[in-house]
DNA sequence: GAGTACGAAATCGTATACGAAAACTATGGC
DNA sequence: GCCATAGTTTTCGTATACGATTTCGTACTC
């Protein structure tokens, strides 16, 4: 996950902001004003401007005429797109990837998993979602198709972007996710059809969003 | 189709080089000077460069540092991470939609699908094109998530730019297209569950795929 | 004759500057 | 006391300008 060095400005002002929102020092609703952050960065505003409109595309910040830039917020109806699609995007990816991994990554993969069950007793969402995305990082590695891991990141991006504000466990459900994983492992190490691994793996980023959904009791809203 | 009316000059140089590259004035690999098209747009090189870079977030141009944006090309690699990619989501896309689609919607989805049948006696590839996109701008108008129609925009955009320069009829494929697409239609009517839905569509978009990767001979690689 | 090195032209990347639109504030009327 | 309105301030949008980098052409050497 190392970054690639400062290229241009625009690219330096682009991973400043970018790594300012995913850790949460701009929290959503942040009001990004060009020339402040360009004194900030040591640059001019047009480089930063760059920058706000790529992180625009992104979904990580909206941009409004003549008004300005704020960081994208935790609208719930957002959190479900941005979920559902992912359910959807991950599912593809684990699917065309499982033929690619081998007995190697799958060790590596438990051995993530079993630090995630660490966190659990220790109490430490942060770690334990950094740890989750590092599971599914091990599995898409040698995913075939760079465009749908480019959406997988997205997705990623913009879910962090919340998280900073807002992780917690929900209760019981990080438990499930855990043995979902185990489950997922032993799907494709048994050499199960796409089909199977693929609904394996979208259910088990739905479940998530179902059981965001039923804490905030609105109604359920599952990809299948 | 209307485009929105000008904005920003930076709106305006995106669509219009959007545009010229969607309609095939700006072929794959041409040279996009921003000197240039920005005296061609009566705009300074500011707007312009934001719209190119807008235009490369989208998978259109390719933009290299210190050296210049092209037209992205038409590497059949590119093309089968994009259908690829396109059968998934419009996979998803149709499924979502369908329990929104209702009569009307049907009726004139079977209409535009008449006019596909007739454009095949005409033997007219672009007005096919253009109709089977309608075909499944009718069947997504009501798709609950937009990010997901965002993503199959995307796709089609990618396509388009392709298209411009190679299109033609793969023998056989288009007749099936159509025949396709009565069929999902009726499936749609009949309340199918969404799983199959998602199949049918899913495997439209593959086929498509694997005919023109049959005609040019590489490895099968449909999504299933 | 082919390859390399140097120089000129083209093009990009960024800074600065200024006009335009929106947001804020204060003042006056009801 | 509250709302409308005008003036001020902030911030954006775009033009212009210039230094940096690449590319292309030419001359020179082997």
């Amino acid at each position: 996950m190392t970054e690639t060095a400062v290229g241009s400005k625009s690219e330096q002002a682009y991973a400043a902001v970018k790594a300012r929102i995913v850790e949460g020092t701009y929290t959503p609703g942040y009001r990004l004003v060009l020339a402040k952050i360009a004194e900030d960065l040591g640059v001019s505003v047009v480089p930063v401007r760059e920058a706000i409109r790529r992180l625009e595309a992104e979904g990580l910040v909206k941009f409004e005429r003549n008004v300005g830039a704020t960081v994208s917020g935790i609208d719930p109806t957002e959190y479900l797109y941005t979920m559902q699609t992912l359910s959807i995007i991950e599912g593809a990816a684990t699917a065309l990837s499982a033929p690619l991994i081998d007995a190697v990554a799958i060790a590596r993969a438990r051995a993530v998993n079993s630090e995630m069950r660490d966190c659990l007793e220790h109490f430490d969402p942060v770690r334990f979602t950094a740890l989750n995305q590092d599971f599914h990082s091990v599995l898409f590695e040698h995913c075939p198709n760079p465009h749908i891991l480019d959406l997988v990141h997205r997705g990623w991006n913009r879910l962090a972007s919340i998280r900073a504000t807002t992780f917690r466990f929900i209760p019981g459900r990080a438990q499930e996710s855990v043995q979902e994983h185990e489950a997922l492992l032993q799907l494709i190490e048994s050499g199960a059809d796409a089909d199977t691994i693929e609904q394996a793996a979208r259910r088990h980023r739905a479940a998530t969003l179902d059981a965001y959904l039923a804490q905030s009791n609105a109604g359920s809203l599952s990809a299948h």
